[in-house]
DNA sequence: GACATATGGT
């Protein structure tokens, strides 16, 4: 009687489980004397992670007192996929001076969680405890580390640690490939592609995702149709996540064409293949047919989910025409969406990219459990609509409610003091961000500031600013110092800025177009001739398109 | 038993 109840009980703890059958699992196994199982324990952790009751979890795994490796695992992995990233990395290191030592699968876990958190100084710490612990060379541990270092920037140290592994597996090309690609480096991708099959390995889906994810540029649509051929060939073309990457690649490369035929040639598209073509067509081709194709997904009884609807409301705020918007928002209220936060926020945004600040007010008034990324939305709405002293009461009363400020609230504050003009409070917030909140200031950053100091006039300080930095400077900073010159119409300085720009080939067309501006008000003639016929034949610069929506719905 | 690489957005 007791071998069948407990073979029940295995069985049971095989199977996912709702948060009150684990309950009730975990009272039984309580009752049966087997709470101190490891098996049972790690398993009902999983279950109630998965069940989003970590505190449940948590004294499970307080309670248990012969802690395996697999329990230590399975409670940081809670943690660290529930994105409690703190939580995780506080028990690893009460598991680092515990009896129990980590494990590959220990290290695969935190190092993933230093990279979505981007914490690249605690990647290299746990880097170090890798290599102390002799499983640097696990195949494992070294996926894991190939990804975080790509994902979170340094790809050189990534490709070191590639090129340590003498006899790379199918998941260590695969990572590299995707490492590569997810830095913008395609070439690279493309060739540890080519050199993977020349040794005689055989790529797979994810190889084919990571090499495809990485071409996003229509210069790079004749080597995507390239992959997509082999993808064909080789019978890859049913395999949904790389349809879907096949879909946005194509839409990235502006032939919404081949991304349509693609997505036809799907019997079945799920969610995120019907997700990458209505982004596609809202980003890349034509809002209208992006409806279109939403309401087509509706009727095909697919339901959308936060990510696409954000997607959707994102567009339709670059349109800024509020109709269709407000035609999302009461999708949204229909399905319950209003509480995720990436709806709420993204709702905010379109209404003020729209002109329609007060209803993003709403918005935001109706979120009760507000994010960063919420009061983000918030201070960059009323920064948009000039109402700088608005935001910055809005800026303090996000700290008061203990919600941390991220780059993007700065970038916020400091976009709002551009808008209204305000020097003094935006050097503030510069020093505010660096020296109180310890960030590093980002190109974003400067490029406020640049706009800040040299619109009020102080070019000159604007120049230092950009001169102060460590080269390379973005080309970005300098144009914005450039649309300063032309603004204010320094000539002078205006042609320093250009030569540093002319430096950093290929340089966009825009700036050439602004200093060929800068010349023809100067009365230079000869040298914006010149500047324009050396553009021909290369794209111009994208027609300034402005209007009332005729179907706003006012 | 715990488990490394992947698709849509921010």
């Amino acid at each position: 009687m007791f071998i069948q109840f407990r073979s029940l009980l295995f069985e049971l703890s095989k199977l996912h489980q709702t948060l009150s059958k684990t309950k009730h699992l975990h009272a039984l196994i309580i009752k049966t004397h087997l709470s101190n199982d490891p098996f049972y324990a790690t398993r009902i952790i999983r279950f109630y992670a998965i069940n989003d009751d970590l505190f449940s979890a948590r004294n499970l795994f307080d309670e248990t007192p012969h802690r395996s490796v697999y329990l230590w695992n399975s409670i940081i992995r809670a943690y660290a996929q529930s994105h409690k990233f703190i939580d995780a990395f506080h028990l690893f290191k009460h598991m680092l001076s515990s009896e129990t030592k980590p494990d590959n699968f220990t290290f695969a876990c935190i190092l993933r969680a230093c990279s979505e958190n981007f914490d690249l100084q605690r990647l290299r710490l746990v880097h170090g405890g890798v290599v102390v612990s002799g499983l640097g060379w696990d195949s494992i541990v070294s996926s894991s580390l190939v990804t975080a270092y790509s994902k979170l920037g340094p790809v050189s140290e990534a490709s070191i640690i590639f090129n340590g592994i003498l006899e790379p597996d199918l998941v260590l090309w695969n990572s590299m490939i995707f490492g590569y690609g997810c830095c913008g480096y395609w070439d690279k991708g493309l060739l540890l592609f080519s050199r993977m099959q020349s040794m005689g390995r055989q790529p797979d889906g994810y190889t084919l995702v990571g090499l495809i994810s990485s071409l996003a540029d229509p210069s790079l649509l004749e080597i995507g149709q390239g992959i997509h051929g082999f993808c064909l060939k080789n019978g890859f073309d049913s395999n949904t996540h790389i349809v879907s990457v096949l879909v946005s690649m194509y839409s990235r490369c502006k032939c919404l064409n081949s991304a349509l035929k693609v997505f036809d040639s799907l019997l079945e598209p799920d969610l995120v293949t019907w997700s990458a073509l209505i982004t596609g067509f809202s980003q890349f081709g034509d809002s209208e047919k992006a409806l279109i194709f939403f309401k087509k997904m509706n009727m095909e009884g697919k339901k959308a989910d936060p990510i696409l609807i954000a997607s959707l409301l994102a567009a339709i705020a670059q349109l800024a025409i509020v109709g269709p918007g407000s035609e999302i928002h009461s999708y949204v209220l229909r399905h319950g969406f209003e509480s995720e936060v990436m709806v709420s926020s993204a709702l905010i945004d379109m209404y003020s990219k729209c002109g329609f600040l007060r209803l993003g007010i709403q918005v935001f008034e109706r979120t009760l459990e507000r994010n960063t990324i919420s009061y983000n939305s918030l201070i960059s709405a009323l920064g948009l609509h000039g109402l700088a002293s608005d935001a910055f009461v809005i800026f303090k009363e996000m700290l008061e409610k203990g919600c941390e400020p991220d780059e993007s609230t700065f970038s916020a504050l400091l976009c709002a003091c551009c808008h209204a003009g305000l020097v003094r409070d935006g050097q503030e917030y510069f020093r505010k961000m660096t020296d109180e909140f310890g960030m590093e200031a980002k190109t974003e950053h400067y490029v406020h500031m640049v706009k800040l100091l040299g619109m009020a006039g102080e070019l000159e300080k604007a120049y230092e600013l950009v001169q102060s930095l460590p080269e390379p400077v973005d080309s970005g900073i300098w144009g914005a110092l450039l649309s300063c010159c032309d603004a204010l119409g320094n000539f002078e300085l205006a042609e320093k800025v250009a030569q540093q720009l002319f430096e950093h080939k290929p340089m966009k067309c825009t700036y050439k177009v602004m200093l060929s501006n800068i010349y023809a008000s100067d009365g230079r003639w000869d040298d914006a001739r010149k500047l324009r016929e050396a553009m021909k034949g290369g794209m111009g610069k994208m027609p300034g398109v402005s209007w009332i929506g005729g179907n706003s719905g006012l």
